[in-house]
DNA sequence: AAGACGAAAGTGGTTGA
DNA sequence: TCAACAACTTTCGTCTT
């Protein structure tokens, strides 16, 4: 650990920053300013964030709990923390720098060599913050990818995009799991893996909208993001699969989808409930049939939204399945 | 009884002034 | 910022298989 020195006018303002930095007695919002859901701590990555939302409410914080277990008072005494544990995910091996007021010769240090070191000391925690971030919102996207059954090119494309976020400070203020979520959404849609708004948010556990208006945000700033809109065709191999359908339908589908896009049927209506409707149409075609009910929960449609649109593909494609 | 249909009212996003 | 609009959802009654 560096001992550095400190002029006496400077002394207070000091102690007053490590008595701060250490979170001595500070106040801490009881519930989350955004939801007001309960706020809960997560000591492992030293986060404070909202149970119900997510949003981080503070990072970088120091456990002041025991290290162990203490079977009576002097035992409770020896093995209690007397700092921060020593990880070497920190970028300093969690010692920290305490910086003195004189050096090792025992004479002043200039108020403007103290005020430099305090200057990159202050740089250093910020980015092993950054780490913490980093670190939580690389495992969220593990756990997402894991959880949507997406390959690991997906799951590298969204820890590249968050890296990128980090780097640029799009993060700040939004909260860890839609910030992965996003990211994991537009590699899903990036790389043709395609999962719905739906699925990213459900497993994200948070809001559809929250998800959407991030990725929107992050594809502003980071043109990798960018990619072209969701296209029907792309969710059919996935949605027949869960319907147990073969390849029959779904080149049935595809050809109606194409058949639909070439009538101009497609423009402006959702790429969910059109795939929906094609595959409602193919499986009675193929002989597969399935009901509105089973194709729309697995397209996230409603069996409104696909009666309107396969109405409208029998009719203009001249399509009868009066079978 | 289950599935399909359609009307009506409501919701949330987009667009343009 | 707000109104208009289109797409979509929800709900519910009715018809068909």
């Amino acid at each position: 650990m560096g001992v550095l020195c400190l002029d006496k006018d400077e002394k207070k303002e000091n102690k007053e920053e490590i008595n701060e930095s250490q979170g001595v007695e500070r106040a801490y919002p009881e519930v989350c300013p955004e939801c007001g859901g309960n706020i809960v701590m997560d000591a492992e990555h030293g986060i404070m964030y909202c149970e119900n939302c997510g949003y981080v409410i503070e990072e970088n914080i120091v456990s002041t709990g025991p290290e162990w277990r203490g079977f009576d008072y002097e035992q409770a005494l020896e093995r209690s923390r007397t700092g921060r544990p020593i990880t070497p995910t920190s970028h300093d091996f969690g010692f920290g720098v305490e910086i003195a007021l004189t050096d090792s010769e025992g004479s002043p240090v200039p108020p403007s060599e103290s005020a430099r070191i305090r200057r990159w000391t202050r740089r250093i925690s910020t980015s092993g913050a950054m780490d913490r971030n980093l670190r939580a919102g690389l495992s969220e996207i593990e756990r997402l990818c894991t959880n949507l059954r997406l390959p690991r090119e997906v799951r590298e494309y969204a820890a590249r995009i968050y890296r990128e976020a980090t780097r640029r400070n799009l993060i700040r203020g939004r909260s860890i799991s839609v910030v992965a979520g996003a990211t994991v959404y537009a590699a899903c849609r990036r790389l043709k893996h395609l999962r719905t708004l739906q699925e990213v948010s459900r497993a994200a556990g948070t809001s559809k909208k929250e998800i959407s208006r991030t990725y929107k945000f992050l594809s502003r700033h980071i043109s990798d993001i960018k990619s072209e809109p969701p296209k029907p065709e792309d969710y059919v191999d996935r949605f027949c699969d869960k319907l147990g359908l073969g390849p029959e339908t779904i080149e049935k589908a595809k050809e109606i989808l194409r058949k639909a896009k070439e009538a101009g049927l497609t423009s402006g209506r959702g790429p969910q409930g059109m795939a929906a409707a094609a595959i409602y149409i193919a499986a009675i075609l193929t002989g597969n049939r399935k009901t509105q009910k089973e194709v729309a929960q697995v397209a996230n449609v409603t069996e409104v939204t696909i009666r309107n649109r396969y109405k409208e593909l029998t009719e203009k494609l001249g399509l009868d399945i009066s079978t």
